[in-house]
DNA sequence: AGCACGCCGACT
DNA sequence: GTCGGCGTGCTC
């Protein structure tokens, strides 16, 4: 502070800073802490500290508030060490951290969490060690047994971790021990910090000095190598790929030794030369991506998506969200691309957010060809390393554009000029299990509203919400319906299971249409993709003579069977399980598996196909990392004819040589009890669809159903998308859906039936009471009643879409909550609050 | 969420 | 008697 007559002098007790520290522990509040006077300067917002937490623990967090206001009711511990010179995240960042775990009930601790790749935090591991005054000898103290055992340890190994006590022991905790010992002075506990990131290193050799100074040094060095043939091969491999004395600067980089031995030659007589004092090995850090370089030049646009182009731009004059509604094939990766290489010319950042499943397809390739190595990718399959590497990447420059799953959203971006969120419809951009229960798209569309930048989301089927927001003046609508090249839309043939069963032509699942076309295909040496949105061989066993069906020990459920393993397994906790020789309710020997999942798809298309090459891809077969990549690429090189798979097959995948894609059961996605099943179906069905003549060949897709009379079939055929949304639109506002209301879901779990419905009794009376307008479903047990032995209730809220009256209800929900669990016989209850279920 | 503390039953 | 089971409360 200054006045007219220069700075106030400071006062003689100078005024302590405290910091308010989010911590990664699930409590609703930050945590202040004491600066110590020399840490002042050297923080501030988005900094990593250390600091002590509870009786023996440290943790690290990152500073959300600095202040001068010392804590009333407790005395603050101090900050023990900042971690960096700078901040790992902006102000922007944390704000967007508040506002999430504001909108969706959780813990801003739980933000973070998710928030930082776990290569950022750091870990506390707690060691001992002998005390420096105590004598073995002579301990002065009555030391039992099992104390002996720890200390005799630290005579020889100086410090020991937790674990490996236990493990000296062999008991789960040896902590009752270890406190023992040090009241009795004869170790001291310390903490020992880890930082979790590890650059990449590779190891490189060069010539040491003298010998690339000095000719002689190195004709003498040959000399004296006459006799160790080995070594001198060695010698002249490394000068035959750095001639040293042309080119030292070359030498000074080294070469890499991997490289190096590569060419055959004898690792220990390398090793020898290094002790020699010939060579130096040396170690530098590397990237862990391969930095790639653009080699596509300019991009033409077709003049409907110059058109679209020109469109957006002009909507984001007045809407900072636009809506991009393109059909499947339409191009609209080219208008991202302009768009992206517009922002970036202007020295703003951009955020391209994908599904998971289209992440590592064409679309990322494609990319990669224009942006090349200013472009980072973020993917759920990296490890934690690489994820530093992007975050870092992002934080100092080297990556402006970043395409990523939806956790992309936490990156350190602070200049986004554009977010674009693709196939905006999709389910996963929803985080389902652990908390921030968060929406990919909704979360990008707040990231960019804090950095006063723009949204573009796309998708050839929009979410309602989104098409909503569009058609209601909130968003810009940009339409795109010609595609690109003018590939004709598919032919769609819908085919009834009823009356082929009837006649008897529904063989092996499949009517005799769909038989006919795969033929027909194959004969064309043309690829063909089988859609079923089911995993595993079939959905459970039946017992033909009582009907008994296998269910989950731990679940609600019944186990999925999996014939390739041969066993039945819960999709839910992971349960496994033989099939039964015989059924244990009666002992009946005709166990059949009932409905239909890719597995068995799989078999059958090899039954009535025998001379095609059939492959599946599912989860199942794609769990490795480069599980997926290898079977796109052997599709795409033609090495497969029938591509059978899950809603995986349905993303991005665009290959000239599909001509026809079969649906197998186009009814199932309606029949589930949600009220978005219409909108999923139509989506789905749209999506897979898009993959068929993506080129030259108008594609086929065959749809089998049981009752092709529904009027979404038409509709789906005709690509009439708003008239499927204003006929659904009619029941989802007569019914009090979204996107007419905001939903919240809250859900009680305990280990006794009685107890969880008891408490969301209780939660559901005190809600009622919250004065806000609503309508309450529920309790009622869960879809699934029991997961992982917990019983599960559902309360179900529906709220007015106005942003105070759900701030004043989540208000009153938190509160109802902490009431309900100061009673003592719901303090186990847990609780899980969704906003926006899916 | 961890983790300590504290109060109970099943054993060397 | 002790070990270790889990219910309860706290964390700046």
């Amino acid at each position: 502070m200054e006045d007219l007559f220069g700075p106030v002098p400071q006062p003689k007790e100078e005024a302590s800073h405290y910091a308010d520290v989010i911590l990664p522990v699930p409590i609703p509040k930050m945590f202040s802490y004491r600066i110590p006077s020399g840490m002042v300067g050297q923080m501030g917002i988005g900094f990593r500290v250390i600091v002590p937490f509870g009786k023996r623990k440290i943790l690290t967090g990152i500073v959300g508030k600095v202040h001068q206001k010392p804590p009333q009711a407790y005395e603050a511990k101090t900050i023990l060490d900042v971690l960096d010179d700078g901040p790992v995240a902006n102000p922007l960042q944390i704000n967007f951290w508040k506002w999430m775990a504001d909108y969706y009930c959780c813990h801003i601790g739980e933000v973070m969490n998710a928030a930082l790749p776990s290569g950022l935090k750091i870990s506390s591991e707690s060691k001992v060690q002998l005390h420096p005054d105590f004598d073995l000898e002579n301990p002065g103290m009555p030391i039992d047994d099992r104390e002996w055992v720890i200390l005799e340890a630290l005579a020889t190994e100086q410090e020991l971790d937790l674990p490996r006590c236990n493990d000296l022991l062999s008991i789960k905790s040896a902590h009752i021990i270890i406190k023992s010992l040090l009241t009795k002075n004869a170790i001291l506990l310390f903490e020992q910090l880890k930082e979790k990131y590890q650059p990449k290193t590779e190891t490189r050799i060069r010539l040491q000095l003298p010998y690339v100074k000095e000719k002689t040094a190195l004709e003498a060095l040959f000399h004296s190598l006459s006799r160790a043939q080995k070594q001198e091969e060695v010698l002249l491999s490394y000068l035959r790929e750095i001639p040293v004395h042309q080119n030292p600067k070359k030498n000074a980089e080294g070469l890499e030794k991997k490289v190096l031995l590569d060419n055959g030659l004898s690792p220990s007589a390398l090793s020898s030369l290094v002790k020699k004092g010939v060579f130096e090995e040396f170690k530098v850090i590397i990237s862990r991506f391969e930095g790639l370089s653009e080699t596509e030049e300019n991009l033409e646009l077709a003049a409907f998506q110059e058109e679209a182009w020109q469109e957006i731009v002009a909507q984001f004059e007045n809407k900072p969200t636009v809506l991009l509604h393109g059909i499947t094939g339409s191009g609209k990766t080219e208008i991202y691309i302009k768009l992206i290489q517009e922002v970036l010319a202007n020295g703003s950042q951009v955020l391209l957010l994908l599904p998971e499943i289209a992440l590592t397809t064409q679309v990322v390739g494609r990319l990669q060809k224009v942006f090349g190595s200013k472009m980072g990718v973020f993917h759920s399959k990296y490890s934690d390393n690489e994820r530093v590497e992007v975050w870092q990447g992002v934080l100092n420059g080297t990556y402006d554009f970043v395409v990523g799953v939806r956790s992309a959203v936490f990156l350190p971006f602070d200049s986004l000029g554009l977010v674009i969120v693709d196939e905006e419809h999709e389910g996963s951009y929803k985080q389902f299990d652990p908390s921030p229960r968060f929406h990919g798209r909704d979360a990008a569309i707040m990231l960019a509203w804090l950095h006063q930048s723009k949204t573009l989301l796309g998708s050839a089927t929009p979410s309602f919400e989104s098409y909503y927001n569009a058609r209601m003046g909130k968003y810009g609508l940009v339409q795109l319906d010609r595609r690109y090249g003018d590939a004709q839309l598919p032919k769609f043939l819908l085919s009834n299971i009823l009356v082929d069963k009837k006649k008897n032509l529904f063989k092996l699942e499949m009517t005799r249409l769909m038989r006919e076309k795969i033929q027909e295909a194959l004969d064309r040496q043309e690829q063909v993709l089988i859609f079923q949105n089911r995993r595993g061989y079939a959905p459970y066993i039946s017992c033909e003579d009582c009907g008994w069906i296998p269910e989950c020990e731990h679940c609600d459920v019944s186990l999925t069977y999996h014939q390739y393993t041969e066993e039945m397994r819960c999709h839910y906790c992971g349960f496994k399980d033989q099939v039964p020789k015989v059924c244990p309710a009666c002992g009946g020997h005709q166990l059949t598996a009932v409905g239909l999942g890719t597995e068995r798809i799989e078999e059958n298309l090899g039954l009535l196909f025998p001379e095609a090459r059939i492959a599946r891809m599912d989860h199942d077969t794609t769990r490795s990392k480069h599980g997926y990549q290898r079977l796109l690429e052997e599709f795409g090189a033609g090495n497969i004819d029938i591509l059978v798979g899950t809603q995986m097959i349905s993303k991005g995948l665009d290959f000239d040589r599909v001509t026809l894609v079969g649906v197998m059961d186009a009814d199932r996605m309606l029949y589930f009890p949600d009220f978005r099943s219409g909108e999923r179906a139509y989506q789905m069905i749209t999506q897979v669809a898009g993959r068929a003549g993506r080129r030259k060949i108008r594609g086929t897709v065959i749809l089998q159903s049981r009752r092709p009379e529904l009027p979404i079939f038409d509709q789906i055929i005709k690509g009439d998308y708003l008239n499927f949304y204003l006929q659904e639109m009619g029941e989802r506002k007569r019914f009090y859906y979204p996107p007419f209301v905001k939903n919240i879901k809250i859900t009680t779990r305990h280990k006794e039936f009685k107890i969880a419905e008891r408490a969301a009794k209780h939660l559901f009376h005190l809600l009622s009471a919250i004065e806000v307008k609503k309508i309450l479903l529920g309790p009622e047990k869960a879809l699934v009643g029991k997961v992982k032995n917990q019983y599960l209730f559902e309360i179900l809220v529906k709220l007015d879409r106005a942003t105070a009256s759900q701030e004043a209800f989540k208000k009153g929900l938190i509160a109802a909550i902490q009431e309900v669990n100061s009673k003592k016989d719901y303090k186990s209850v847990r609780y899980v609050i969704d906003v926006d279920p899916n």
